[in-house]
RNA sequence: GGGAGCAUAGCUCAGCUGGGAGAGCAUCUGCCUUACAAGCAGAGGGUCACAGGUUCGAGCCCUGUUGUUCCCACCA
């Protein structure tokens, strides 16, 4: 018997240890086709808000949905404990940077706060119902992650995709590491946009550079000016004298000046910007290096050396103005580069690097991209646009701690890189030494270890790879490649979607999945995205658990439509609550007439039975057909829609069939009975996708033909009900008037009619008598006189017994 | 500056390949009806952002405009 009230906080956790003792979501292999998920491994940063809850539930209603369908759900869970999160968020703990705890310290202490993490992700996730399998859950700096981020580097190595230069890099000097164009993040800042006067030192004569970065002038290699600019081009092939520095350095043409921004002539520096970049590369300009790591100025610069950029700026901007070499100053508004996971601007360095191309193979991935099924599609073309402005290679080295190390050594002598064994992965360098006892190159028998590890994405970048545990004996290779699906929002299209595809090419030469599914993000209010960082998530995912059940987030989260960001917003989850709470009751109902009922072979529904189920199945039809596109919160709002109809109109009409069988007949109540046992089945199927919960609770009590109902598969009903789905509406229209004019009197419903005079058209009619002790019964007609017209209905008089 | 999404009831949103403008919340009026008052029945409420176009017919397709959000580029 199901409860008077259903208690959810005592019922889902029933179901949690059951569907845990059972393995229920438990990947095994065997003969149904497998349907194989790479969900985004959360960083562990401490924090799980109801963002990570939204866009890990769709996923899983997804999951939810193939296993329902009769695929071998591969489904596993994995968390990204790698990189400088961790590192932030153990210095924080700490109160201490990571150079001051000590490389093994600090290490231990990273590994003791990600699992501790972990397992705050792992229970509520698990508490929200998500139906992972545990068993194949990984983490990104695990030893056998480790072996294969180590062996796809050896591979990409071996392949020629990887290579190790000493070259500009962009450079975080509050994290002390380099970092890749995608962990950039724009953002607006005021700042100065300054005039400065220069001179040539051939003939003396003044021009103006306009720079937002007077701090650089020390760094200034040369100085630029386009060749189709008639007002300046006279200066080219002079020398510029640099103010307060009075270095002389070069005055070169180039096209890529714009002649119309700040006065069209341009400095150059070691490095301002990326153009310094390409133009230090194609002129092979000398480098004036003028930062430490931290973000000072270099010692060996008079007057500034020593001080921050800012502070030198500050400094250089009231020199250049006691010497009269400043025109204006204006003051300006503009985007700067800084790094994601700190905010500080971001510099550029110059170190030897480990870099996987991505310049010569644009067009690969681009094509990769096109053999992907995108959801929704036109995500595709942010996927695109990154790729199609992608600058630079990717700079996988990092200058940290707590990461993959690269399993490399140098020469002392020569520099020449010594490569570890892919079958002695995984390899720390540090602890140990190559296995060759001479360098190849020079004979010399003392080596380094490489110290950096790799970039968070190099590693996340394999997912599929450690999935189909790559390279290893007993793997999933022939199931995996390519996997079904991958997940995640759309702000990391440009480093988790491109890298795995990067990797992906590389290793195989295959695109890494099928299919891509693109969740929007939450917004606390208008415009304001949730993020730990932010601290503005004012929903405790566990709290709100508590007060609404993890059935009823999980509709909240089910709501919103792909791609598309939502607002928390507590109606939805009201709303939720009344769904789940009907299907409660309505379920009730149903087991209060099952009680004799006997599953037997059964055709001869009534009318209104027909109607219902012909409803159904056109719903289904469509849910499923939403399903297939991944479009989650269309699928549930179709459900939802019929849900009500069935509560609201069909078991209103059916209920005296079922209560009354001697006024009615036996034939006419098991019709009845048949019907809400099939629908019941089949919406709580349809609904253990959104509700898993509630779902499993009460499909264990009335249907005891399964150890779980997500174990079930849906199989579409076969009946031909469409003229009865069609008619049955209108004969709803026709009580839902009568049931108007029983309200607009004031009265219960109840009331009698005491004569209801209708015209309808001649094949309503025929539903209507075939229907018409429902009909009847339903409204309380005591007289029904019924003529035959050329529209659907009409109601020509309704008489109650008041 | 380039690309993309969105604009429908007071609020949050749905509306498939072009034909009836919809749901929930809120508001109002009733109803204790043998599952459910956390319920039920009903009502009011819209120039589908704006301007053109295609079509017998446009919320939906095309062009443009405005507003808004996101991604990218812009450090001279």
């Amino acid at each position: 018997m199901l409860d008077k009230k259903y208690n959810p906080e005592e019922k889902e956790q029933k179901w949690i240890d059951y569907w845990k003792d059972n393995k229920i979501y438990k990947f095994k292999r065997n003969d149904k086709p497998v349907y194989s998920i790479d969900t985004p491994p959360p960083t562990v940063s401490g924090h799980i808000h109801i963002g990570h809850i939204f866009s890990y539930t769709q996923t899983e209603m997804l999951a939810r949905y193939k296993r329902l369908r009769g695929y071998n759900i591969f489904y596993p869970f994995g968390f990204d404990d790698n990189g400088l999160p961790s590192e932030r968020l153990v210095e924080k703990e700490q109160g201490k940077k990571a150079h001051q705890i000590g490389r093994e310290e600090f290490l231990k202490l990273c590994y003791k706060t990600t699992d501790k993490y972990e397992e705050n992700f792992k229970e509520l996730f698990t508490r929200m119902g998500v139906s992972t399998d545990w068993d194949i859950q990984y983490k990104t700096v695990s030893p056998s992650t480790i072996k294969i981020s180590q062996k796809s580097f050896l591979d990409l190595v071996e392949k020629g995709h990887c290579y190790h230069k000493e070259s500009p890099a962009l450079w975080c000097n509050e994290c002390l590491t380099s970092v890749a164009q995608a962990e950039l993040e724009t953002k607006t800042i005021k700042t100065t946009f300054n005039y400065i006067n220069f001179t040539t030192v051939e003939d003396n004569e003044t021009f103006t550079i306009a720079t937002t970065r007077p701090e650089l002038l020390p760094a200034i290699v040369c100085v630029f000016v386009n060749p189709q600019d008639k007002k300046h081009n006279h200066l080219i092939g002079k020398t510029a004298l640099i103010p307060i520095i009075n270095a002389k350095v070069p005055i070169m043409a180039d096209e890529k000046v714009a002649i119309d921004k700040g006065t069209g002539i341009v400095m150059c520096c070691t490095f301002g910007d990326q153009t310094d970049i390409e133009w230090w590369k194609k002129y092979n300009l000398p480098l004036k290096y003028i930062f430490t790591k931290d973000g000072k100025i270099n010692n060996n610069i008079p007057n500034y050396g020593g001080l921050k950029i800012k502070e030198a700026r500050k400094k250089i901007i009231e020199d250049l103005q006691a010497g009269g070499f400043v025109v204006k100053i204006d003051n300006l508004e503009h985007e700067v580069q800084t790094h994601e996971r700190c905010g500080k601007e971001v510099e550029y360095s110059v170190l030897p690097q480990w870099f996987i191309d991505i310049m010569s193979h644009k067009e690969d991935f681009i094509k990769i991209g096109n053999q992907i099924k995108w959801h929704p599609s036109y995500m595709h073309s942010r996927y695109d646009e990154w790729v199609n402005n992608v600058a630079w290679d990717w700079c996988i080295s990092r200058q940290r701690y707590f990461g993959v190390p690269f399993p490399v050594w140098y020469c002392k002598e020569c520099g020449q890189p010594v490569f570890a064994d892919k079958e002695d992965l995984p390899v720390n360098p540090i602890s140990q030494s190559p296995k060759i006892k001479k360098c190849p190159v020079c004979s010399c028998n003392d080596f380094r270890p490489e110290t950096d590890v790799m970039d968070t994405w190099a590693t996340s970048s394999v997912t599929p790879l450690i999935n189909m545990k790559y390279g290893e004996t007993e793997n999933f290779e022939d199931i995996l490649r390519p996997m079904s699906l991958r997940t995640n929002a759309s702000e990391i299209i440009r480093t988790w979607d491109f890298y795995t595809i990067v990797k992906g090419f590389y290793h195989f030469g295959l695109k890494p999945w099928d299919n891509i599914m693109i969740s929007g993000f939450v917004m606390a209010d208008k415009g304001e995205k949730v993020s730990k960082s932010k601290g503005n998530s004012k929903h405790e995912p566990i709290n709100l658990i508590k007060q609404y059940s993890a059935d009823v987030i999980r509709y909240w989260a089910g709501t919103g439509r792909l791609g598309t960001d939502i607002v928390f917003n507590e109606e939805t989850l009201l709303r939720g609550k009344k769904l789940v709470n009907k299907i409660w009751n309505v379920s009730k109902f149903v087991e209060m007439h099952l009680n004799d009922y006997k599953d037997n072979d059964f055709n001869d529904f009534e009318y209104i039975d027909r109607w219902i189920l012909g409803r159904f199945m056109e719903t289904e039809k469509q849910f499923i057909a939403y399903l297939e596109e991944y479009e989650v919160g269309l699928a549930l709002n179709i459900l939802e829609k019929f849900f009500w109809e069935f509560c609201d109109n069909y078991i209103e009409i059916v209920k005296h069939r079922l209560y009354r069988p001697e006024e009615f007949g036996t034939t006419p109540r098991y019709s009845g009975q048949k019907t809400v046992y099939i629908l019941l089945y089949k919406l709580l199927q349809d609904f253990s996708i959104f509700f898993p919960f509630i779902t499993e609770e009460i499909f264990m009590e009335l249907y005891h033909n399964n150890n779980s109902i997500h174990t079930t598969e849906i199989k579409p009903l076969n009946y031909d009900f469409a003229l009865e789905a069609q008619l049955g509406d209108q004969m709803v229209k026709i009580i839902s008037q009568a049931r108007g004019a029983k309200t607009n009197n004031n009265v219960s419903l109840k009331t009698p009619i005491k004569s209801l005079s209708l015209g309808v058209s001649a094949e309503l009619l025929d539903a209507i008598q075939k229907s018409i002790k429902d009909f009847k019964a339903t409204l309380f007609i005591q007289n029904l006189d019924l003529k035959i017209i050329d529209t659907a209905f009409e109601v020509y008089n309704i008489e109650l017994d008041l």
